[in-house]
DNA sequence: GATGAATGAGCTTTCATTCAT
DNA sequence: AATGAATGAAAGCTCATTCAT
């Protein structure tokens, strides 16, 4: 293996071990030193991955948010109804919350609440470009087709982003009665209704 | 006036001043003294009115959902349609998060994502009862008048909270293109079409 | 009752409050609101009384060496013989540190170990004069008297003080086996066997 | 030289200066930067050699339990009688006390009096069994040759340590009219009287 | 005499980052 | 590339003492 090679694995074993100690403990409460034990690494190598904390969060939330951007990009590649298309994004989010929460639980309690890590260097939403980019080309598909009343983007996408978000706060405190995946129908009916043509 | 007077006026204007300082700055960025020097108070003193940095956290998300709570309460004793007590929430909510945007700020970046600031004190959801209780009010009066269809509370709630909290997000992002009162026409009728009978 | 009694019993009683607060959780870990609370007294007055912590812990060493200095005055005021007088003065000291472990302790990790508080008001061994005075008197009787072997005072003052004080400070620890009574006699038969004529 | 040797040194040299600092000042007047200044040592390195400053205090009372009990257990090995045995351990004890009087020092006025401190760590006297150990051993041998009487060991350990201790108090406080040396054969023959069978 | 809110210096401890090896 | 000892500023919190009421 090329020496590039390994040091992008590394780069990567790296980002998912901060992603889900971040997303456990919150920002502040994780060290270098946290992230640098549990990879059996130095602290002083680390460093040489990414120079700053800051800077390893916010490569944390570009990959993150590249990650749930592809999968929704395959939806948008495919040829279903709105509202199966909605069903299949709720689905996709409610799964992920399921089997690797650290990726939404990042968006809630690290992206959300630490302005001043983001601020150098994700001005605007630019870090979480990746996942905003798909949600915006599945709404504008969807108005084309007639299939979604046409209104200003940012309604459609507070919909979505924060009553998926919400539910999966409302998981992470565990006052849901029910299993996250129980909620999958009602609430892709509940969005297809807010938004259908 | 009374000591207990002065004592308990004390002790709103410290959970005010907190309240925007932790949302303007965050939780871990607003340190003690912070809050003292902009009260013009020792910081022993402020220990005198709450014990610990935590605790203070915790009086003040049960002030501001009481507070938001009461706001939603005349709500709910109004004879007003349905469709017209979702458009007043979302008014409420939206100009709160314009005239006093420092209580929404709370719940979405120091509440939601400070987990082990709330964890012992305010488990389950117990600080934001006040608010919640208003919003189940609401839902429950509205399916039994069969303007609302019946469903999973946590389901509405979370459209309620996480598309109210996301729009407000995006706000404080400055990534809407126009005033968050813009919207409110939009997502009223978004959250009435995913919610009616 | 005359204001001056009342003043005096006051004194009287945050002395023993101070005491036993200062031996059970140490001079430096019991505070001034501690002992005022336990009086239920503002700490404001308690200054009234005392001018400063360290005066407070000056005045409670005297009281409890005059205390048991004065139980000594009656063992040297007796007609007994030096052996007898020795076990009775170690059977004061440990019924003491049974009934009133707090004079003992507060000896032994009060006055023992906080220097800085005592130099300044209790130099040489001034504070504990009502207490070391007696040992003498019984000292210089029994020599007189031909019963204890004559040598340097500080060399029998030390057996006295050290040997009951290291009993009650294992007592403290809990590492002794038995009741400290137990011991009585064997230590009183030590004391007469090292210093007998 | 190893880098585990160079740390061992440099643990050692802590504990041997806050030794010293502790027992000029106390444990509480001490500070943690008190002891990193006189280190030419920051206070964050400080910390990753001891956890904590009651932790610091802990692992001082076993290097000085130990030490001491070194001495006496050359005496234990050598093939003394009971008397010219316990003249060297008042002599070892003495001696130590006017050349390196802060390790008895520190029994004294940290160990002794500040409960809360051992409490988690070295409970019971586990901390000082070093020193205990030998003590026991010594005795048990002089009752076995039938030299000493035979009793509980704890009034036996009670006279030596507490008189001892006792003694080196006294040399603190300025009050004995003589050099502490002078004392040797005094107590010695004391101590002796007081164990023979 | 009595109150207790107020002060603020000082404490222990943490942690992002650097750099000699 | 890899190490981890070292730095030092800054945090949360405490508490003897004062003083206006």
């Amino acid at each position: 293996m090329k020496i590039a090679e390994k040091k992008a694995l590394k780069r990567e074993s790296i980002i998912q071990t901060a992603l889900q100690l971040f997303s456990t403990n919150g920002f502040h409460k994780t060290t270098i030193p946290d992230i640098a034990t549990k990879l059996q690494m130095s602290v002083g190598n680390l460093y040489n991955y990414f120079s700053s904390k800051d800077i390893l969060a916010q490569e944390i939330i570009k990959y993150t948010s590249e990650a749930l951007g592809e999968k929704i990009r395959m939806v948008n590649m495919s040829e279903a109804t709105a509202e199966d298309k909605i069903h299949q994004i709720v689905t996709i989010y409610f799964t992920m919350a399921e089997e690797k929460p650290e990726m939404i639980e990042y968006f809630l309690r690290v992206y959300l609440s630490n302005r001043e890590v983001f601020s150098d260097g994700c001005e605007g939403m630019v870090c979480v470009s990746g996942f905003i980019t798909e949600i915006m080309i599945f709404f504008d598909d969807c108005v084309a087709s007639e299939e979604l009343r046409n209104q200003d983007f940012f309604s459609a996408f507070g919909l979505f982003m924060g009553y998926l978000g919400g539910m999966v706060f409302l998981k992470g405190e565990h006052v849901l009665p029910k299993e996250i995946a129980f909620y999958i129908d009602d609430i892709s009916r509940n969005i297809y209704n807010a938004l259908k043509a």
